[in-house]
RNA sequence: GGGCUCGUAGAUCAGAGGUAGAUCACUCCCUUGGCAUGGGAGAGGCCCCGGGUUCAAAUCCCGGCGAGUCCA
């Protein structure tokens, strides 16, 4: 890290008369004031020292803690901009959610592509992090959800080669220091106090130095100074073992934690009864905590001793609960029955918190994705209210925070949690009855439930260990918990798949060649160019063919590429498809048209009209089902095509069909209108302020202009090709819909000829069912129940003669031949009948204390052999030779076998040899 | 995106190649002055769908549909 030491050497530490230390407990170097001063002032080498003793002049709430840091920025020339969703899959593809507010400008605007909304710039971010989630209440500072204040610059070297969206330095480490120094002061803190720890950051590729920021025991803040790349070739070998080198961008990125500011502001036993101390009394009023003066002047002890430790897992914790116990003078019993139910309360505050945010960001729960965490997260809560006895419904919880967080979607945040927390109640009542009946059989057996069955019990059912133990303890049996359980559980997924990453051989031979201009942006309902053709590449089958400017449409968007033809005056070749890469088209060719040549391009005017007839359908059936089914639903993938198209929608219910009427009424509607379609090509930051996020449906485009598409109100980022106006479209049936993955549902529907092709194809196939019944299409199912009904009780019906039919048999008559057997009477027949009837048979026969030898030939060869109890002949045995006789085989119970063969001829005779066989049974 | 589990009577579930089962609910009868209850009888099944293997598939294999769950 040494090499990193002349980096911290700011002019600002030395104008304020700081100096350089090496903390004597844990080695790390920092710059204080205070030249008296020896640790660097972090736990576990210093105390908290605000508990019961604030840091600041005043008490701020969180409301006003965000306030008051956004706008001193403000007023040191930062512009304010509104924090980003929780959900960064948003905006970005390589992350599930926001965990600090860099991620906001990641990885386009800190690569220099494009320019961030403002600069310098302060916000304050809702951030997630779910690694903490076993902190969180325990330790008195952990959360899940939180703000992460900060300012950002974003500076490009004077010096540089490339270019990039913004130039030169706004500011950089000593300004940084500066101010967040002077924010500290402002505030009212003692800033003799304040240590600056110095402590290198790596992460996600990038490096810089950083700087911790102390105050009274607690870490305020971080500021980042991110300016180096990982590099093979770096010289700066750094404590995650890469190397670096410095980069041409370099971006202040700050963090401070809103929650800890105000904690600091009211030095609360925990970070949680700062921030959010109406739902704290709530909670601890619904689930019945009442503690007298004495016992809480106990916990806010024990809080502040659990927070002076240097608590990062829950191991720890239980570790130092007989520690704190110890030194409180009480029992670590006593103390754990006192804190526990508060720990539960404060964690159910903060993942309420985090649901509000998730689900108010449009987060649908599902077993995939974002969607899973929130799932998570919200069973998670709900056994802490039960189990702490929180009885208020989760949803109300939940919606008190969404409410302070601001949020419109209320109502709807309330439907997903009631539906989640229902289908929850429904998972474990399910899971109750299987751990019941899996807790009798062991206790029965005298052996403890097995690990294979538990950790079966968890991974494909999703029960938690401990609610296996206590339905097992009533039902009287043991289980055996192993501590590693969740390592057994991830042995279980063989992790050992092979990545086969997709290796696209680059294709440096485009390299030299220029942007292809798109035309088809221009006039998007043209088909027939000119171009001039710049190269042609051999390909194993066919060319690729790069003009100089084009009308196809690369296949990108979920839009299929287009197909046409390109004539010279000699030859006409087909165009079968068409791929970009790097802004280099590429049209695959059955023919070479011939380097050089003027051709003339036709694009498939039919198929292309089809195309852009679903594209701008796409468009108008999401909106139309965010319109029937609320703002959450969004889209989770689409792919056009020329008879049909699909579009996945994020869901929390399964679509009805009263959903599927109405948004196939709501997007034809659209259609009648006959609205304009329009496109612009706005820059990104203004496109996100006036849109939102909601923009980037299909994906997240690059670049610092993106292109809009306006159909009617709907507005989104997207690159395909689009019809002029919604009548184009002529109509929009939707054909099915699936559900693809929970909370992802695909509808699939036409748009255009193919609707009407589709409504056609299905109407033929009622009016040949209609025509089958001989009744009128709507009859139909009417008719087909009744048939369906007598089917049935003919069923019924044939199934009762045949066991009269059978009676009958064996009263006598038919040509059967009885032969005697020691004592026995063995009755032989052959009746061509399927199998039920002469199971049927045999059974009267053997009800009369007679053997039943029952052969058909109806399909193959068959046989029942039946034995009356108390007579000593093999059933089984018997069928086996017979069967054996007819190229088969056969067997079952003693007293009731069946069997076959293939071949019939043989059947008479086998029938012929069954007296001989049984006699050999018999004998045997 | 991947793994695993499950689809059998109205409900909850057994059955794991050889005759389709239990419990509750339902209908009727008996016990009772009536109710709780108790006793008895009965009705109710395209064993999710489609292929394959087999003499024989609810059962085994493949595919589909539906549901659940764990992981990234």
């Amino acid at each position: 890290m040494s090499e990193l030491a002349d980096e911290y050497r700011l002019e600002y530490f030395e104008e304020e008369g700081f100096t350089r230390k090496e903390c004597p407990t844990c080695g790390n170097h920092f710059w204080t004031r205070d030249e008296t001063r020896e640790t660097c002032g972090e736990p576990p080498c210093e105390e908290y020292d605000f508990i019961g003793n604030p840091g600041f002049d005043e008490e701020y709430s969180l409301e006003e803690m965000r306030e008051a840091f956004l706008s001193f920025f403000e007023d040191h020339d930062h512009d304010r901009i509104d924090p980003y969703p929780v959900a960064a899959n948003r905006w970005r593809d390589d992350v599930l959610l926001t965990q600090a507010s860099i991620y906001d400008f990641q990885p386009l605007v800190t690569s220099g592509e494009t320019p961030p909304p403002a600069n310098p710039l302060t916000v304050s971010q809702p951030c997630i992090r779910m690694q903490d989630i076993d902190n969180v209440g325990k330790t008195g500072r952990h959360t899940m959800a939180f703000e992460m204040m900060a300012h950002h610059a974003f500076n490009a070297r004077e010096d540089a080669d490339a270019e990039y969206a913004y130039e030169g330095e706004v500011y950089w480490k000593d300004r940084t220091v500066e101010l967040c120094d002077t924010l500290l002061e402002e505030m009212g803190a003692d800033i003799a106090d304040v240590t600056y720890i110095e402590d290198p950051w790596v992460g996600g590729g990038n490096a810089g130095p950083a700087i911790e920021v102390i105050y009274k025991g607690l870490e305020l803040a971080t500021l980042v100074f991110m300016c180096m790349e990982q590099d093979p070739d770096g010289e700066y070998e750094l404590k995650d073992g890469n190397t670096y080198s410095y980069m041409d961008t370099y971006v202040v990125d700050t963090g401070y934690g809103l929650e800890r500011w105000t904690w600091m502001s009211q030095g609360t036993p925990t970070v949680y009864e700062a921030i959010y101390p109406e739902m704290i009394d709530f909670l601890k009023d619904n689930a019945g905590i009442d503690h007298t003066e004495e016992e809480a002047d106990l916990v806010a002890r024990a809080a502040r001793l659990s927070g002076n430790l240097d608590i990062d897992d829950v191991d720890d914790v239980e570790a130092a609960r007989d520690d704190i116990a110890d030194q409180l003078g009480v029992s670590t019993a006593e103390l754990r029955d006192l804190v526990e139910p508060l720990e539960d309360v404060y964690a159910i505050a903060d993942h309420c918190r985090t649901l509000a945010y998730m689900l108010g960001d449009g987060i649908v729960p599902s077993n995939v994705g974002t969607g899973y965490l929130a799932r998570m997260v919200l069973r998670r809560t709900k056994r802490l209210c039960d189990n702490v006895g929180v009885d208020a419904p989760l949803d109300e919880l939940v919606d008190m925070q969404a409410e302070r967080l601001g949020y419109e979607n209320r109502d709807t945040v309330r439907d997903i949690v009631r539906t989640e927390v229902e289908k929850y109640r429904e998972t474990l009542e399910r899971g109750g009855r299987r751990v019941e009946s899996l807790a009798e059989e062991y206790a029965e057996k005298g052996e403890p439930i097995p690990r294979a069955e538990l950790i079966e019990l968890y991974d494909s059912h999703g029960i938690q260990p401990d609610m296996v133990e206590e339905i097992a303890a009533e039902a009287g049996a043991d289980v055996d918990v192993p501590d590693d359980f969740y390592s057994l559980v991830a042995d279980r997924h063989d992790t050992s798949e092979a990545v086969e990453e997709m290796t696209e051989d680059e294709d440096a031979r485009f390299g030299d060649l220029p942007e292809t201009e798109k035309l088809y942006y221009d006039d998007q309902q043209r088909t027939q160019f000119e171009a001039v053709v710049l190269d042609v590449f051999e390909r194993e089958e066919g060319y690729d063919v790069v003009l100089d400017q084009t009308m196809f449409y690369p296949e990108g968007g979920g839009q299929p590429a287009d197909t046409g033809t390109l004539s010279t005056d000699d030859t006409t070749v087909e165009v079968t498809d068409v791929q970009i890469e790097d802004d280099v088209i590429l049209h695959r060719t059955d023919e070479d048209p011939g380097k050089g040549e003027f051709v003339n391009g036709q694009v498939d005017a039919a198929r292309r009209r089809q195309l852009m007839r679903h594209h701008t359908a796409t468009h108008v059936v999401i909106h139309a089902a965010r319109e029937v089914l609320g703002d959450h639903v969004r889209q989770a993938g689409a792919q056009k095509g020329v008879d049909s198209s699909r579009i996945d929608l994020r869901h929390y219910e399964r679509l009805t069909r009263t959903d599927i009427k109405e948004i196939e009424r709501v997007a034809n509607e659209i259609v009648m209108e006959n609205t304009a379609v329009t496109q612009e090509w706005p820059d990104r930051h203004e496109a996100e302020a006036e849109h939102g996020f909601d923009l980037y449906q299909g994906g997240i485009p690059p670049g610092e202009q993106i292109r809009l598409i306006h159909v009617d109100e709907d507005v989104q980022a997207c690159g395909g090709t689009h019809v002029a106006r919604t009548g184009d479209i002529g109509s929009i049936k939707v054909l099915s819909t699936e559900r693809v993955q929970d909370g992802v549902e695909r509808i699939t529907f036409a748009a255009g000829g193919a609707a009407l092709e589709a409504t056609q194809d299905k109407e033929d196939a009622l009016y040949e069912a209609a025509d089958i019944l001989d009744v009128s299409p709507p009859a139909v199912p009417e008719t087909a129940e009744r048939f369906f009904e007598e089917w049935k009780d003919r069923g019924k019906r044939i199934e009762d003669l045949k066991e009269q039919l059978a009676e009958a048999r064996a009263g006598g008559g038919g040509d059967a031949s009885e032969v005697e057997l020691d004592g026995t009477t063995a009755v032989v027949d052959r009746i061509d009948a399927d199998m039920d009837e002469l199971r049927a048979t045999a059974n009267a026969i053997s009800e009369d204390g007679k053997i039943a030898v029952i052969g058909s030939g109806l399909s193959g060869a068959q046989f029942v052999v039946s034995v009356p109890d108390g007579v000593g002949v093999n059933a089984g045995e018997v069928v086996g030779e017979l069967a054996a006789k007819v190229g088969g085989g056969g067997g079952g119970p003693p007293d009731f076998a069946q069997g076959g063969g293939p071949d019939v001829e043989a059947l008479d005779d086998a029938l012929e040899d069954a007296p001989a066989v049984l006699q050999n049974v018999l004998n045997a």
